[in-house]
DNA sequence: GGTTTAAATAAACGCCATTCATTTGTGGAG
DNA sequence: CTCCACAAATGAATGGCGTTTATTTAAACC
């Protein structure tokens, strides 16, 4: 055809973002194509590439949003909770439980290599120092006497381990070890810095 | 040409084996292909499928050969120590380095995912165990009171941590932490299980 | 020396990301 | 109202990939 004008290039990139979201869920990164995106929202592969500058760049934009829907859920479920140290366990479980209820989504977002040289995208990384901040943030409540800089090292230690955690409960790798409640996982890890 | 019984086949094995090797080793996962490998030993892909099922399953030997060097570099870095807490120290950092030193090799190892419904294969998991074991032997000894159920649960949450630091280091995602010696980051998530 | 048979090849299939010359509809100028 | 310029969209091409298969070729055996 050439020139419908039936939708315009923001709601373009809408349909198509909505339509990969789609398509990571249902059939993961195995699954995905760029040309199965472009005939979902009804235009070519070439259109598409108009929208975006390639597929990675489609895939910067999917993990900002995996990143928000998890910085907002833990925000979510902690924000009410007077007590700081039962705040970290609770989102140390939902960072945890994010990753196997949307495995594809989490694996697009950490397992997914970008070329090398390829700088970390900035605004993807956003959220996940607002997340930490809340994490810091939390910490320094129940330490009120630590100083900054062991806390920032305290907070970062916390949440790598936890982020572990995940990591490996999302790809069954603890299954050998026989655990399978990873709930009392992350809260021995947790312990440690409580 | 056809029938040329240069190379058995047990050879013809090693020798894509190791030319897999290298090129991960050179272009990481990305620019990986059984064309490449197959031309690096001087026959054809045909003849590469032949020796190995498919992709996946040449990955699982390459992994085997990670997970046996990792077991053997941790194993000789600690098996001479007296002080077990020292020990498991030290472990943590030689995984982290690991991860550092040979990042394509490591992306391989945790960051390829089988396609669903693949077991997770038995052998590609021995050598995690082994190395598991000797985390866990040393935690006992630093704790001797201990049960075993809840020395079991420790080892594995301390060992989650410890992946979970190496894996994001490895993936420079701490950076935007400012945290960049993670030495003292494995020290002080180590230092909760002591 | 001829025949069987295993080893190896070459070509094919269907997919992929990415690019680009070409077409086509639309909005504006006369 | 018509023509035109230009933006939107296409479709085909390029070069790569994993994997399969019919076919060729050389060695082994009788």
């Amino acid at each position: 055809m050439g020139r419908r004008n039936e939708h315009s290039r923001e709601e373009q990139r809408e349909m198509a973002i909505a339509a990969a979201e789609a398509l990571i869920v249902s059939e993961g990164m195995a699954g995905f194509s760029m040309r199965k995106v472009a005939s979902a929202i009804g235009y070519t592969v070439g259109q598409l590439y108009l929208l975006f500058r390639n597929q990675d760049d489609l895939f910067i934009v999917l993990n900002e949003r995996t990143t928000e829907e998890i910085y907002l859920e833990i925000k979510a479920a902690t924000q009410a909770l007077e007590d700081s140290a039962e705040a970290i366990r609770i989102a140390a479980r939902g960072y945890i439980e994010y990753g196997q209820r949307h495995p594809n989504r989490w694996q697009l977002l950490f397992s997914h290599r970008l070329p090398p040289g390829t700088p970390v995208p900035q605004a993807n990384w956003r959220q996940v120092q607002s997340l930490f901040g809340l994490i810091e943030a939390r910490l320094q409540q129940v330490r009120p006497q630590a100083d900054p800089a062991s806390l920032h090292l305290d907070a970062t230690a916390l949440w790598s381990g936890v982020h572990g955690v995940a990591v490996l409960a999302q790809s069954n790798k603890l299954s050998w070890s026989g655990l399978s409640d990873y709930g009392r996982l992350t809260d021995r890890l947790v312990q440690g810095f409580l």
